[in-house]
DNA sequence: TCTGGGGTCCTAGGACCC
DNA sequence: TCTGGGGTCCTAGGACCC
């Protein structure tokens, strides 16, 4: 048994992208990009191909047709990806109990008691690699390291196809010129803030004193430091041990720029039925309704929210509030962005309401979602509503998202 | 022809209550 | 005459992650 424990954070390498090549192998070696369903769409992931052409994430589609001419550009199927995602999940589950899913694509393992029965930790790697390769053609970077922080440090410093390992007593050498924007947590803000304190590597970062960074950070300061030094406490969660849910919602950019009240309406109402229908196949009410409005000149926007008295999930009552907050607001311009999200969020059982009318409101909710969910999400919907044309696999995937779907909710 | 979508956590200030 | 403090809930906004 290690004195310490023996973490991998696993990252399977363009993941969408390599997915759709090995569901089409017409795609397989050449450069292509994973975008959204709608009219304003972005690169998602791309292959390795294309990235060595300079395509990159987030770039519009025609940027990436622009600096790659020959790009193949295939609408994501997120169907694919959660699919290929819980069974490789599921692999990781043959090793150790203790798997954190922290997106579609990355997981930790913590590994610590399963060195006795599979060797060492290089062991495992290799044995998970030949597995994902033999089973699904992907290949993906591992990290082993004492913790989580440096785990997902490791595997980003090999890819494709890499396996790095941090061991314990190499922790200060690997870290001492280490950029202090490699570490999952300090962003592109928070790099500048700490450049300007001449803080540019990690080594810097764990040896500054604590009151300095607390006097500017506040609590974070204290985690800062501690993270320069490479020291990562938090546990590996796995799955069904998460904490609950504590918010859901939907936001989508129009195809054009819209002013007309009544077209932002029913794409209001759409929006919240999509918020709706997941929060009642999760179980979930909320009390708390926010609207999200992105401005035409897309760097204006606002947000607001309202708390009800009451805990709502019905798609009707949502949209209700969502409304009664756009009534508040002047629009100042034509929208580019709605949002509608829920939290303040309780399990809820359903109850049968007294009165007659929300006693019919709620059958007929059960009615749709029932449908839906055997269909597919918004065959059958309020009248009011546009025909989604977006396909399913339009949506991106939420880093909350879970192989069995639901972060830690019961499904009644 | 620019720039997606789904989340979490943290802070700060005001209202309100005891 | 002078004027508390802690706790909780709420709104708004920012930073970060994939």
């Amino acid at each position: 048994m290690p004195d310490h424990r023996v973490i991998l954070h696993l990252d399977m390498n363009a993941f969408f992208a390599s997915v759709e090549q090995q569901a089409n192998p017409e795609l397989r070696g050449k450069a292509i990009a994973v975008v959204g369903g709608g009219g304003r769409t972005v690169i998602t992931t791309s292959s390795y191909e294309a990235r060595a052409r300079g395509v990159k994430t987030g770039m519009a589609v025609w940027e990436g047709k622009r600096v790659c001419p020959e790009l193949i550009v295939v609408v994501g199927d997120n169907r694919k990806y959660t699919y290929t995602s819980t069974r490789i999940n599921e692999i990781f589950r043959e090793f150790t109990p203790l798997v954190e899913a922290f997106s579609v694509d990355e997981s930790w393992l913590d590994v610590t008691h399963s060195l006795s029965i599979f060797g060492s930790a290089e062991t495992i790697a290799y044995r998970i690699k030949a597995r994902i390769l033999h089973q699904f053609g992907l290949r993906c970077s591992i990290g082993i390291a004492p913790n989580k922080l440096l785990a997902k440090l490791a595997s980003d410093m090999k890819k494709p196809d890499g396996l790095t390992v941090i061991a314990p007593e190499n922790v200060a050498r690997i870290l001492e010129p280490m950029p202090i924007q490699e570490l999952c947590g300090i962003g592109k803000k928070m790099q500048r803030h700490l450049n300007m304190m001449s803080i540019y590597t990690c080594g810097e970062l764990g040896r500054c004193e604590e009151g300095r960074l607390t006097r500017k950070f506040g609590i974070v300061g204290r985690r800062l430091k501690q993270m320069g030094q490479g020291i990562d406490e938090s546990p590996v969660i796995p799955f069904g041990e998460e904490d609950a849910v504590k918010s859901v919602g939907h936001s989508r950019t129009l195809d054009r720029d819209i002013d007309d009240p009544a077209e932002i309406r029913r794409f209001l109402l759409q929006l919240s039925e999509m918020v709706g229908s997941r929060a009642r196949r999760y179980g979930v009410s909320g009390k708390t309704i926010h609207l999200y409005v992105r401005y035409a000149d897309f760097f204006s926007s606002w947000g607001k929210q309202t708390t009800l008295k009451s805990y709502i999930n019905r798609s009707d009552e949502i949209y209700r509030a969502a409304i009664s907050i756009l009534n508040t607001v002047a629009l100042e311009q034509p929208v580019r962005l709605l949002g509608v999200s829920i939290s303040g969020l309780k399990h809820q059982a359903d109850q049968l309401p007294l009165f007659e009318d929300e006693r019919k409101k709620l059958w007929a909710t059960q009615a749709m979602d029932t449908v839906n969910q055997r269909f597919g999400d918004m065959v059958v919907t309020l009248g009011s509503l546009l025909p989604d044309k977006e396909s399913a696999g339009s949506h991106v995937i939420p880093p909350s998202w879970r192989p069995d779907g639901i972060k830690n909710i019961d499904i009644i």
